[in-house]
DNA sequence: TTCATACTTCGATGTTAGGCGAAGTATGAC
DNA sequence: GTCATACTTCGCCTAACATCGAAGTATGAA
């Protein structure tokens, strides 16, 4: 007994109920205020002052002080792969909180996990990218571009030179809680999401995870990645 | 706000320190009576039972009665996959409850991962089958067996046919929190660790997660998967 | 300097839930 | 039948912690 990592510390710290709804809402990949998070926690400042201090000293929540405000947000990747990972659990045991609402089937389609795509249309991709060998397994990590991979995405706009300068993996798996199957994570991950929203295909909605693409945006997206 | 799956009544189930004991115990593969799980997690049984009750409810636990015994398992692999993602993040964090202690190191070798091998070995024995093109990449989900790699896996003893009838994902990847990168789980990764234990290859320590390989198992091991 | 906003810290309260003793049920052995 | 084992249920106690009001600190604006 007693043997390997703590698991219930971190259990406790998602275990709360408020606590739960700042790391969901945090899995939108934008850093939050604590007046905001508490906002969506539902419960006063001071509270949320309290629980933010704990997820901090817990190693899942970083913070960064501007002006008079501090921007919470995940720590790191893996935080969300974790999360995400208890989501589909919770997701396959139907212990969901809202009803499925208008949001749901958005959500189905295109969400944000923390900081790359997700739903329907992040399996896609990565399916995509596999099927024309842009992807491939690796015995190094999960994934890896391949050599074809590396001009599509650049020819995309990705700065290539600029992932593999960071320490951070490129491609990294990801289960997604709707689909349950994989999609792209890591740096890669973070990047073509980021290059869709600048591109103007796609934008966040506002307090929630869901993408929302143009019509322009999504003739594109399903050109560039056919099924 | 409330959107998505409900992460804090898992949270909270996993965030009990008698309970994580429990779960983490389960780990190990084998079913557990609800005494012995009392004893790993160091309370009466009148508290395990309670606790018990608790983690069936969730989800999380499958309960068989035999007798007057009550063995207790994991209900899926998908738990197990859960609780390695949350003790890999626990480890990257050095949330470590045992000091590194004369188990540790067997640990890291070799252990058990609910059903199948993780640890170093695991870790090479995925690397070891991708390299020879064994196992590959698919877009239908994770991981798949190739020609050569049910060739392979049923010379080495594995029911291939039977796998295939059952439902579950014959490969699946998991994270391995030693060593930072996956192994293979699903039923072929469980079909593979039950073999080596057959063949007397290796068999598991009582009362923990560690693998002990034979000198000759050893050997033939490390030849089958040649890193 | 004065005021306002953003947040933390302190202190008190109240609920929750883990813990265990005692009593109750179920299965098996003799 | 009686006894023993394995486990559950009940009831009570206690400790932990989430919650918030009030007061304190830091930053920025006027």
């Amino acid at each position: 007994m007693k043997e390997g990592p703590d698991i219930a510390l971190i259990g406790s710290l998602i275990g709360d109920p408020a606590r739960a709804n700042m790391l969901t809402a945090l899995m939108g990949g934008q850093a939050l205020t604590a007046t905001e998070l508490a906002a969506q926690a539902g419960v006063t400042l001071q509270t949320a002052s309290s629980h933010l201090a704990k997820l901090e000293a817990g190693g899942l929540l970083t913070q960064r002080k501007q002006g008079r405000h501090r921007y919470y947000a995940l720590s790191e990747d893996e935080v969300g792969l974790m999360l995400e990972s208890l989501m589909g659990f919770a997701a396959g045991k139907g212990l969901t909180r809202s009803r499925p609402g208008p949001k749901d089937p958005a959500l189905r389609k295109a969400r944000v996990c923390y900081n790359h795509l997700a739903g329907d249309y992040g399996v896609r991709m990565l399916d995509s990218l596999i099927a024309a060998r842009q992807i491939e397994m690796t015995d190094d990590d999960d994934l890896a571009l391949t050599d074809a991979g590396r001009i599509r995405v650049e020819s995309l706009g990705v700065d290539y030179a600029a992932l593999r300068k960071s320490r951070r993996p490129i491609c990294r798996t990801c289960l997604d809680w709707s689909e349950r199957r994989s999609h792209l994570a890591g740096s890669l991950g973070e990047a073509l999401l980021t290059l869709f929203i600048e591109n103007g295909w796609a934008k966040r909605e506002q307090n929630s995870r869901a993408i929302l693409f143009t019509a322009a945006g999504e003739k594109a997206f399903l050109e560039l990645f056919p099924r």
